[in-house]
DNA sequence: TCGTCCTTGTTTAGGGCTAAACAACATCGG
DNA sequence: CCGATGTTGTTTAGCCCTAAACAAGGACGA
């Protein structure tokens, strides 16, 4: 163990803060979640607000590119049900309805039935594809650059811790979160 | 170089494939930044899905708690300009307008104008006292809970290298968060 | 075959946020 | 004293999401 975490001020960042004032208010409640929740939330914040600025530059919002995204990542025929669509983006049903309605209105998307009514499903036109791929490049190498302060090795270190911690979220109750009584 | 983690297909989770999807589909585009953000992106998804189950069971929502508790972990006298929640709470001007608005309407916190109309302190009720601190110690215990899974040493670790990726942030584009005298 | 149940997708009400236009004051050099 | 400018806070328009109520098909046992 080399230099533990000393209560230095001059190394102490916001979300420290958060943890200290906490800390000296209310003695006892437990902070240690603090530095790990609180900081994921501020770095997928500010990802967020800097995503959706360059997207904005780009003629696309940041809901789009995720559907687009998913049916060109998807390869050939670049098609998929709503409820796919679902899983992969992480919303919900309702989100899902009202982003391809939004993206066919903008032309990216076409919504088929198949032959008898049957199923439906989501295909990238021709522009949906066109437009995914500008952007999709564009800003991925943007987002490169933005986390370039950190080495390879960190890099590393942190996916893997991160991976980590949505493996464990996800076991926890949030796969099956549509089981379960409501306790009380 | 690749001691551990070598493309098994086991091994694999859902950001994973989406790396090796874009690989595929689009050789040649920077996809490494992909198992960070995304990653942070998908984990700040959950912990706030799941931190709004548990708020909404204990009667207040995500955007009061996350003012009332800047007006609490101040200390005395719990009062504080908007545009000093702003900055601590990161989000706009309008949004603390309205946060505002709404936690006074549910008496949470009182509006006052100091002697002279000049500046205007947002100051925490009793009422949103006890609110705040039965939340935030339940809240606190539930999310200790939810990244119990990871080891002391990793959580130290994570909160370093997040740390890390947060200072780098806000020092890139999003400098405009550190304006103003250092200190007071 | 019927009725129940489950899965799927849409619609709607309501919440929350950002960006941008405003309004109200304060500051300060001419 | 005055106008240019900067700071502060509110309002409004528009976007996007969730939750919940609905609407339609299948699927399958009795």
């Amino acid at each position: 163990m080399q230099a533990e975490r000393k209560p230095d001020s001059s190394a102490r960042d916001a979300v420290d803060e958060i943890q200290h004032a906490w800390l000296r208010e209310l003695p006892g409640v437990p902070v240690e979640s603090i530095g790990v929740i609180t900081r994921v939330w501020r770095a997928a914040k500010i990802l967020g607000d800097e995503r959706r600025r360059t997207l904005t530059r780009l003629g696309i919002d940041s809901a789009t590119l995720d559907l687009l995204s998913t049916l060109r990542r998807a390869g050939p025929p670049y098609a998929m049900a709503p409820a796919r669509l679902k899983d992969q983006c992480l919303v919900t049903a309702g989100a899902i309805s009202q982003r391809v309605a939004r993206a066919e209105a903008a032309g990216a998307v076409r919504a088929v039935r198949s032959p008898g009514g049957r199923t439906l499903r989501v295909e990238l036109t021709d522009a949906g594809h066109a437009l995914i791929e500008g952007s999709v490049e564009r800003l991925l190498s943007y987002e490169d650059d933005l986390i370039g302060h950190l080495s390879p090795a960190e890099r590393d270190r942190l996916t893997e811790l991160l991976r980590k911690l949505l493996d464990g979220l996800l076991e926890r109750g949030h796969a099956d979160s549509r089981i379960g009584p409501p306790e009380d």
